[in-house]
DNA sequence: TATTGTTATACTCTATAACTATA
DNA sequence: TATAGTTATAGAGTATAACAATA
């Protein structure tokens, strides 16, 4: 808690976005709940929506290892909601596809996460909902320098 | 990623709080790594820094089932940083308290991840700083009514 | 040699169901 | 009966180390 300038007490930065993470999370848990998909297995079908990824990136998009990657999609293919297709470039390595049905899963519990989140600001000033992602932006783009470059 | 009206691209206000929830729940991994601790068992730690709590109490906080706390209590126990003190007003229950070292990890924890978060937000307007707080607890009380009481 | 991906292993984390003890 | 907490069980998620195959 901070104290500001007319005395009143709230959050400060750093805590704010600490709680807002987990309002986050638990959206996801639970949109992921009522599609019978864990938070983990949401986030990989999530990160293939804009096309196949090999396990690696993968891996690295997730800032997991690479053998976890390889149980993670191994759930996934085991539902059926993924596969992995050869790499046509590099006979090592394969890129993880969403199949049909695994696209559908995503898409559907994608938008229903984004509905829930501008469910949650809708009554927030419209000069805050345009400013906010701008500073989201600049909090991202410290995080992680590469990602300015990588939109 | 949405059009706005001078045409250039940037994330939605749903996106923008998916993706900084990954980032706070990285610098949280890293921040909890460096002190030897996984993100769970750091947040159960900060759960406790108000005070003593319940294992019911605990689990509502954290939105996890009673049975899965107590193996969460039970490893950070064996790690000597907790300890379940018996309920003197009602003998079915306890109450996990910090120990020392507990709250000496959880308190430099703690300052860890405010610095690394205060840090990434060091180079936005102080404006937006200073407003943000306030927006966030809009989100939070839209997410969880009781929050606003709690306080 | 470096990279891609997997296996083996050992934990941590989580939920469901059934249970004990106290309120 | 209801609540506080645990146990038993099963499965998901994760990291480390060692490995195979290809680049």
């Amino acid at each position: 808690m901070v104290t500001t300038a007319d005395g009143s007490a709230q959050l400060g930065v750093a805590a704010s976005l600490v709680r807002l993470s987990h309002v986050v999370q638990h959206v996801f848990a639970d949109v992921g709940r009522r599609h019978e998909l864990t938070p983990q297995q949401l986030h990989v079908l999530c990160m293939l929506l804009d096309g196949p990824v090999g396990m690696s990136e993968l891996s690295r998009m997730m800032h997991l290892e690479r053998s976890s990657m390889t149980g993670s999609v191994d759930r996934v293919v085991k539902r059926g909601l993924v596969s992995r297709m050869p790499d046509a470039n590099d006979r090592r390595a394969c890129v993880v596809t969403l199949s049909d049905e695994g696209r559908r899963l995503a898409v559907a519990a994608h938008d229903d996460v984004t509905a829930r989140l501008e469910a949650l600001t809708a009554d927030i000033d419209s000069e805050d909902r345009e400013r906010w992602p701008r500073v989201a932006e600049r909090i991202l783009a410290a995080h992680d320098p590469a990602w300015v470059s990588r939109r």
